[in-house]
DNA sequence: AATGAATGAGGATTCATTCAT
DNA sequence: CATGAATGAATCCTCATTCAT
């Protein structure tokens, strides 16, 4: 409902209808439309999460350039658990009042980022971590984000392309 | 009004009572709210565009790195002219209708870095120049935005690291 | 839960809750909110009526001032009964359409004062017995009640005041 | 539209088309259903106030008994203005949050019934005239106001009735 | 008999827009 | 040109009531 109107013109009645259920009883879950909405975007980014988090775990010893292929793996693979509904949460985010929500989870990327980076940091031509976590993290997931928002070619080229402008960011010589 | 109260409690009539004048003035101007809130997002980005296009046609004959540094010197300075407006914009004007217009300013960006890019490609090391210049648009822009956002500091370290991130993207050796 | 909340804020819901049963339990003894209300209502009035008829009984034969205290004292109990429910049921229940059952309990008293009256016709001043019983009715719950609601002391100057107010109207000489 | 539904079955839609006016004016005026009804609860009760102040004054130089008819006169005829409005807006005024409002309208009553009594004190019986003004307002104020509310005859008979009860009760002898 | 999820009619309220002055 | 009262479609939400389990 919310990818096909946008969320001014999804209404609750609309909703309930198309999910086959009377207003009463989503008003019986939800509280009101900003929960509605605020459980959806808990939900989607939970699952991105999952993924992207799952990536950086199992990436912990692999050698650098491979690690960044499997991280922007993750990021597209990501992006594309249902791009069209990302869009719309993510631009819903401040109207239903997850912004916290969404700095939380930027945060935990940063810090998941910047501990792999201090494990291997023998290997990083970066003298600010912190900083340079911050830098990538934005920069993958905007470029990621547009890419998907544009439907533009996410194919082999696109992630080696982003791989390289990780790597050449972060790894040393 | 819209930095103040977000676009959906932003109605005409404070809109109006905000500007000092009557709704049935307002409406003497603008034949509807989205073409209010169009002619706002028009103007901001076209103040955006002009410092930044300034920059990229100024740099045309500098040096990679010194270019790099200007270019990131007029984002940083474009995205000082209005922060708050400009993150009302990009989050909730998208799903107005608006969102072809900042597709567009990115568009127009894209087509300044693609032209730089072609004019110094033997310096450049990317194959795929329109491919090179989304990134770089993408990467830098969302760097920059999510930092005033998030009131980092934006001093000369956050600026060289940008910088770094770009050149040794596109720069050969 | 009428007490707590008013009539308009307790929902049939809320009762079933506040009473430790399902709606569906509450549904299977009162076939609608209105029926539910009423049964409060008529057990409460019920109560204060059996209180003051008892008293209006007992002093058939006792001396008019003597007469006149008991029953006021009977007054005052029967509103100490529970009097932030006597005062939601005045107060709302009418406008739900009980209006009938609390004018019936008026009207009862009504009879029954002049049933008394009547029966002592040669002590009372009064030349309408039917209009005096009316008034007395209606002076006597209303001072009462009214005190009630705001608190007051209902000590013996009270009741002693209410009583001479009585005697006065209907006592000869 | 509330004398003739009640308060619930009165929407604002309904009353903004009985009044001919569309809900966008009525919601112009008053910011609530609540505020809508409040004002009138407050124009009645100050158009009823001014009938027995103007009344309570007049009276200041007046033979008790003919002061007590002028006073019963006055409450009769506040009552007469809207009876049926009376009805509603008594029993809404809980609903509506103006307690304090009438709260504050009897006790201005029995202050200005104290201050008479007071200048009058010799003529007065009661000893204590706080706790006699008390019982005066409710109790002529009950009376009138059932008897309106049953659409009893209230000619003189009953006004008659009502000056033998206070004249009784409050004057030596 | 008890449960409580589901229902949906109906209500209060908002706000973009118009138009007579 | 400016004004701002008036408009009313459309929205979110409540709550009495039902009924399958």
């Amino acid at each position: 409902m919310l990818v096909k109107r946008g969320y001014e013109k999804a209404t609750t009645n609309r909703i309930a209808e198309a999910a086959g259920v009377s207003i009463g009883s989503l008003y019986q879950y939800f509280p009101n439309k900003q929960a509605l909405v605020a459980a959806l975007v808990d939900h989607h980014l939970d699952e991105m999460l999952a993924v992207i988090s799952t990536a950086l775990v199992e990436v912990a010893n692999v050698p650098l350039p491979e690690a960044a292929a499997i991280v922007v793996d993750a990021m597209l693979e990501a992006h594309r658990l249902d791009p069209a509904l990302h869009k719309v949460l993510v631009e819903q985010v401040p109207a239903v009042g997850r912004m916290a929500r969404v700095r939380a989870l930027n945060a935990e990327l940063e810090v998941l980022a910047l501990t792999f980076l201090q494990t291997r940091a023998s290997e990083i031509r970066r003298p600010n971590l912190e900083l340079a976590a911050f830098v990538l993290v934005r920069a993958v997931d905007a470029v990621t984000q547009s890419a998907c928002a544009q439907e533009r070619d996410l194919g082999p080229e696109f992630a080696a392309e982003i791989v390289d402008l990780m790597i050449r960011y972060i790894a040393k010589t």
